[in-house]
DNA sequence: TCTGGGGTCCTAGGACCC
DNA sequence: TCTGGGGTCCTAGGACCC
């Protein structure tokens, strides 16, 4: 038989990415205890982006408070995140891949690859290679015969390694883990699964699939029958990522006690979302408005509009409606303004193409 | 300890129509 | 008078990811 080299995915997940960006240009800092979050001050209410490996060593990670993160790292270094730094070093880091492969980028530190070769170990440490010494920035790689796998990979090569996850080894590497160790299971569904005496992904591999989509509804209860084998899409696909929209949030230092505090807030907020916007020239049908009231509960308010709409002044005016649907009575402490954009949304919706952040 | 900001997609259920 | 079964559109809310 004369086949061809085999097709892989592989997943490359940049190490400690935000951290290792801070060490390129603070030199000093390598080694040390690095933790980038919010403004860089320890007394406000933000979070930690990324934590450096020699930080994580004393418990800290992503998205812990900034304050809880100092007290238990009282000599670690506090830096305030930069956006446009990051994203500068990501575009070098998936300009170098895709001059080795297909890339399919799944956020700022991570993409998949599409190769085909008979030995993807070594087609994975060149794509190391080659990103360190374009970028000197270190990376480890997931290597799959399915998405999933290949990203679930990555985790057991880090840091500055590589895994291989296959059908072969899914389940002597994998059955005997909990569900919540599968990418796209969190801690509430982890729990609903735990109600049908689901714990583990063996477990879930042997669930009748009849009984998840009697929980979870047709595609996500088919959706993790088949997680529970590793078992997902294949294709990587670098068709342009095209944003379903965007928002803009933020959380306030102090609450907002006023109905009128709150009024600005979303103007300001709407305002800030049609201006970056605008340039896309796409209208938006739709308007959201995210709430977190003190002390921490969410809710999501949205409308359609009557028409889609490229004026900056119905966007805004969308967004103030919303607030007479809010409750007066309670302070907020995060808002956040989203406008959904028009997709040009062409054939069978199970064929459109998929988006980062899901497989 | 007290929880950011940016996203995506899915499901349930009400309203309305035939 | 009380009522089926199916479809579509819309909103609310939930869950997850980086």
């Amino acid at each position: 038989m004369a086949d061809g080299p085999r097709p892989w995915v592989l997943h490359v997940d940049l190490d400690e990415f935000i951290a290792a960006v801070e060490v390129l240009r603070h030199p000093e800092l390598a080694g040390r205890q690095v933790i980038v979050g919010g403004r860089g001050d320890p007394t406000e209410r933000a979070v930690v982006a990324t934590a450096s490996y020699a930080a994580r060593e004393l418990g800290i990670r992503s998205g812990m408070p900034l304050r809880v993160a100092v007290r238990k790292a009282p000599r670690a270094v506090l830096l305030p995140v930069d956006h446009p730094a990051y994203e500068e070093a990501s575009e070098q880091v998936m300009a170098t891949l895709r001059e080795l492969a297909v890339v399919e980028v799944l956020g700022w530190d991570e993409a998949f690859l599409g190769v085909s070769t008979d030995d993807p170990e070594s087609f994975a440490l060149r794509v190391r290679e080659t990103v360190l010494a374009a970028t000197r920035l270190h990376c480890s790689v997931g290597i799959g015969d399915t998405k999933v796998r290949a990203k679930i990979a990555t985790g057991f090569g880090k840091p500055r390694g590589m895994f291989r996850l296959t059908a072969e080894n899914w389940f002597p590497v994998m059955g005997e883990r909990p569900v919540i160790d599968l990418w796209g299971v969190g801690p509430k569904v982890s729990r609903r699964l735990e109600g049908h005496g689901i714990r583990t992904v063996a477990e879930l591999a042997a669930a009748p699939r009849e009984e998840l989509v009697a929980e979870f509804g047709p595609r996500m209860g088919a959706w993790y029958a088949d997680l529970g084998h590793g078992l997902g899409p294949t294709v990587v696909d670098d068709s342009p990522w095209i944003a379903r929209g965007r928002s803009r949030e933020t959380t306030f230092q102090q609450n907002l006690t006023t109905p009128d505090q709150v009024r600005e807030a979303v103007r300001e907020l709407a305002e800030r979302v049609v201006e970056d916007t605008a340039a896309e020239g796409r209208p938006v049908f739709r308007v959201g408005l995210k709430v977190r009231y003190a002390p921490f509960q969410t809710f999501l308010r949205s409308h359609k509009l009557p028409a889609p709409t490229r004026r900056p002044e119905d966007v805004v005016q969308a967004a103030l409606d919303l607030v007479d649907r809010l409750d007066p009575e309670r302070e907020v402490r995060l808002l956040g303004v989203r406008a959904e954009l028009v997709m040009p949304e062409e054939g069978d919706p199970a064929e459109r193409t998929p988006v980062r952040g899901r497989l």
